[in-house]
Order: structure tokens, then C-alpha cells, then sequence
RNA sequence: GGUACUGUGGCCGAGUGGUCAGGCACGGUUCUGCAAAAGCCGAUACACCGGUUCAAAUCCGGUCAGUACCU
């Protein structure tokens, strides 16, 4: 049953995820499925760096110009698509492989992500507003009220997290930690965990370099003509919402254009430590791609 | 040459005798429905020399540097 191999190619942004997954796709003659929470939505291109044309001709990707900024997606959500893409590629290919860097999605696709009733959206909302309007404190006193068992685990500083409890709590009665299982979803298929890194230095170079670029290619544009949607999930993006921050006059475009920089940097740093903490994740250079190769037949040919 | 003011960690910036400033950067880190998000932790200072004092980033003297004005 082993028979079929996901290859999973992660690490920084702008590390060259994507040079390396289309040459271990035209090697292994396969197909690409993005793990890339923004390369996804068609309306954003140049901010995301996506794959250029003549790469996306050359090999097929999933999940690259999937959506639409008005789509909410999540990790579970992930994990069902690309399961379907996955079921999709093995018809015809013993291998696949998945390339980004979304550290949440790559998990949910390899793990799994444990099953959850929906929330009511009104009481999300609700949620929000109170939480807007009276803090953190309110958040935190509310939550330990009424999911104790959560709030004690919790990080109890990190809004996100305690919004979601509350509202799930609110919505289903029911506490969240109930149904976090974190069990380890068996998956039909062998997966091999390549992570991509650079000398922090080089990586931090390539980001400067990469957002120059990106100005270059009309950048600036391609945010403003998004700008009446910078309200979405989607769009609070590093590479947008500078530029948003620039057309409402708050910096200039040299400001704008240094954040990005800077915002992509703690992004980078942030993929490398949740990537370094999956011990399966074996690490290489870029430019090694043949060892890469070697490293997964010999692995495969067990 | 003279007078005045200023000199705090990579940057910004509070503090004028004895409790941690703070923010950003930078580094580390957390992570199951917004994840390019959100949160947590951390090192590095008080221009230099000397003095006063139990105690100096803080007071005094000098040196150096910068800024402004004057000649």
C-alpha cells in the first residue's frame, strides 16, 4: 500500500522552494500541489511570488490560482483539498510533490487535522465586537469563565487563540479541548520531508533582492488595485498591507518598501523555526538538488 | 576663537542621585479553523577622563564630538 511517495519541499521564503519542486517533479514526472496559504487566491500574484507562467505551463500546479480572496480557507480545508489533489496525481504517478511554506498546511496535510463541528458565525462575530470594544482583559476573564479547562493551557496573552475557544465554546457547548485529539491521521502514502535553507545572511539578501523585484514588476499596483478588499483575511499579507499603509499617506513608499523587507525577514525566521522543530523535515542546500534526488531514491528503493 | 545647547544599547526615545523605561530592529520560541496570522522570551547602554557621595546615566571639573548662534 506504500507504493505511492509524497515529496514535501518546504523552508524559508525565497530560499528557491519552487526551482527545486519543479525539478524534482520533472525528475520524478509529476505534479506540483502548492502548501502556500496565499499563493492560492488568483487575484494576488507579483506579493506572493508565485511560479511564473512558463513554470506553471511546464509542470501542472494545484492549488495556485485556486481561489478567490473572498474565499476563506483554513487548515482544514487544506487538508481536504490536497488530499484530493493527492488522490488526483497517484492516479497517474507514483510520486507527488507538495511545495511551500505554510508549516500549518504541510501539517494538516501529513497529519491531519482533527475534526471539529463548525462555529456559528454570528457568535464569531459577537465575539469580536466585545472583544474590540473591552480587551484582552475582558477575553481572558470571559474565557477562564467559561472554558476553564482550556484557559488553563492556554496562551493566555494570544487574542487569536482565546477567541477561537470562546466561540467555539459559545457555539457548541462544548469545550475545544475536547475534541483536540492530536492524533496522527494514517495517510495512504510514504512521505519524504525535504526542508530548504540558507546562511541567514544569503536568505536575507535573496529577500531584498526578491522585493525589489517585486516593485519592479508593478508591485505597487497590483496592491492599489486591491485596495478596496484589504479588509480580507487574505490580503493581510506582507507586501500588501505596507502598501496599503502607503496609499493612506501613513508612510512613504521608500518606509513602505523597507517594511516589506523587514516583515518578510521575521517571516522567514519564523518558517525556519517551525520547520526546525519537524525532526522528520531532512535539511539541504538548494543547490544540492541531486543529493536530494539520491536521498529520496535510496530511501524508495527499500 | 567665543557663547549656548546636546551626547543613553543597531535605531528611535524616557529618565536628573538609590525601584524594569518603552518601542522598533536583531536573536530565540509557541502553535489544530485568519498561520504571509497571533502570542511569548532574550542580550547588548548611559561619549571619554577625573572628582564629590554610602550610592552617579543623573551633581562638579576637564577632554572629545555634534549642532546653533556670535566674532
Amino acid at each position: 500500500m506504500n507504493d505511492k511517495k509524497l515529496i514535501v519541499v518546504s523552508g524559508p521564503t525565497a530560499v528557491g522552494k519552487t526551482e527545486i519542486a519543479i525539478k524534482l517533479a520533472e525528475h520524478f514526472q509529476t505534479e506540483i500541489i502548492s502548501a502556500d496559504s496565499r499563493q492560492c487566491y488568483r487575484e494576488m500574484t507579483i506579493g506572493t511570488a508565485k511560479p511564473a507562467p512558463e513554470e506553471l505551463s511546464r509542470i501542472k500546479h494545484y492549488f495556485i490560482n485556486s481561489h478567490s480572496i473572498t474565499d476563506e480557507l483554513n487548515a482544514a480545508d487544506y487538508e481536504r483539498l490536497a488530499l484530493g489533489y493527492c488522490s488526483e496525481i497517484f492516479t497517474k504517478s507514483d510520486f507527488a510533490v507538495v511545495c511551500g511554506g505554510t508549516g500549518l498546511y504541510i501539517k494538516a496535510l501529513c497529519e491531519g487535522i482533527d475534526d471539529m463541528p463548525p462555529v456559528n458565525p454570528e457568535v464569531e462575530k459577537e465575539v469580536q465586537a466585545e472583544f474590540d470594544q473591552k480587551g484582552i482583559g475582558w477575553l481572558r476573564a470571559a474565557t477562564d469563565r467559561e472554558d476553564p479547562e482550556f484557559y488553563k493551557g492556554a496562551e493566555q496573552q494570544n487574542p487569536a487563540r482565546l477567541i477561537r475557544a470562546l466561540v467555539f465554546k459559545r457555539s457548541t457547548g462544548k469545550s475545544i479541548t475536547t475534541f483536540r485529539t492530536a492524533r496522527i491521521k494514517p495517510r495512504p502514502f510514504r512521505i519524504f520531508k525535504i526542508a530548504l535553507d540558507l546562511p541567514r545572511p544569503v536568505l536575507y539578501d535573496r529577500i531584498n533582492q526578491r522585493v525589489d523585484n517585486m516593485i519592479g514588476e508593478g508591485l505597487i499596483n497590483e496592491a492599489s488595485s486591491l485596495y478596496k478588499w484589504r479588509h480580507l483575511k487574505s490580503l493581510q499579507t506582507v507586501g500588501y498591507s505596507e502598501v496599503f499603509e502607503y496609499l493612506d499617506g501613513n508612510i512613504s513608499l521608500e518606509e513602505s518598501i523597507s517594511l516589506i523587507k523587514q516583515h518578510t525577514r521575521n517571516y522567514a525566521k519564523r518558517q525556519l523555526t517551525w520547520f526546525r522543530k519537524d525532526i522528520q523535515n531532512k535539511w539541504f542546500a538548494p543547490e544540492n538538488l541531486q543529493d536530494i534526488i539520491t536521498y529520496i531514491e535510496e530511501g524508495t528503493a527499500e
